[in-house]
DNA sequence: GTTGATATGTTATAGAATTACAATTATCAA
DNA sequence: TTGATAATTGTAATTCTATAACATATCAAC
């Protein structure tokens, strides 16, 4: 068990229960795997955080390949737009999808003391957001959502 | 004149009111809205849209002045800290807030089809993000919400 | 007026992402 | 199998976004 994000955990296992759901949902819609995207997964998974476009690039570097930026942005982009992984604003940063294949909106809680990241979910359609597209006309297609603040950890050391 | 956008409007009047608001606000709270500072929401104002720190550099320098990417982001931080504009994650923008002075999380509703942005309103504490962080202990200071979809007049015009 | 804080001018650089085009590999129908 | 098409990768150059650093000027209070 580690101490990663929150909360401690099985993290080799959620790095491979990760992976298995990706390989699983690729298969079923027929999306190439490639292993320059499964590589970029598996960092991703590996950090379990926010990581920048270039700090993957420099790890891929650094595997060998003199990879230029297109070849992190580009699996980055099919991660990003397949649901296997997030873009974190707020950061200009990646992270690991938590729950790859399921449609959700992912809201995410950023530590601006550490950085470290939890995924949770929202629902845009409801609450003030939803009411006010409503009333508007907006069709809500897709919605990103970042609350910063303080992980427990760092309101512990702050206080 | 209307907070949610997407419609037409009194402009001249909702940029002199801004402006209003904002003056009226900084002479209260002992802020300094220098000449240069009350251009670029000026700027915001009258565009009346999200715009990015280098567009307003480019107006700025037509103005005359041979400004340097600092002039433009050192008055939008002035702007943004203290409410009187968002940026816009999204589209690595700014916009003049609809409600300066007014405490509030807004949230935007971005066009993806013209990029017109309205603003609205939302409560993080509560729904479905709110409990994530109360469960997990996160204390919540500041939300970005973004939420990407299409614009009555996109939706008209894609039918 | 001196002082300390705040704001501006300017140069240079850092950081993030995309364009463009060539080369390769996968997919699938004939 | 083959040929056509689409998807993916390699690579160089560039564009867009933002900040660091430091000098200068202005403001506000004592």
């Amino acid at each position: 068990m580690d101490a990663i994000g929150f909360e401690t955990h099985d993290h080799k296992g959620c790095i491979r229960a990760g992976l298995e759901r990706v390989e699983r949902t690729c298969a079923e819609r027929g999306l190439q795997l490639t292993p320059g995207r499964r590589r970029v997964l598996e960092l991703l998974l590996e950090g379990h955080r926010a990581m920048g476009a270039y700090e993957i690039l420099d790890i891929l570097r650094e595997e060998g390949a003199g990879a230029q930026p297109p070849v992190a942005y580009r699996a980055l982009d099919f991660l990003v737009s397949n649901g296997f992984a997030h873009k974190i604003q707020r950061l200009n940063a990646f992270i690991a999808c938590m729950h790859p294949g399921e449609d959700h909106t992912p809201a995410f809680l950023i530590c601006r003391g550490c950085d470290a990241v939890a995924e949770a979910h929202a629902d845009p359609a409801s609450g003030l957001l939803g009411r006010a597209a409503r009333e508007s006309g907006f069709v809500i297609e897709q919605a990103v959502i970042e609350a910063v603040g303080l992980c427990p950890s760092c309101t512990e050391a702050a206080a």
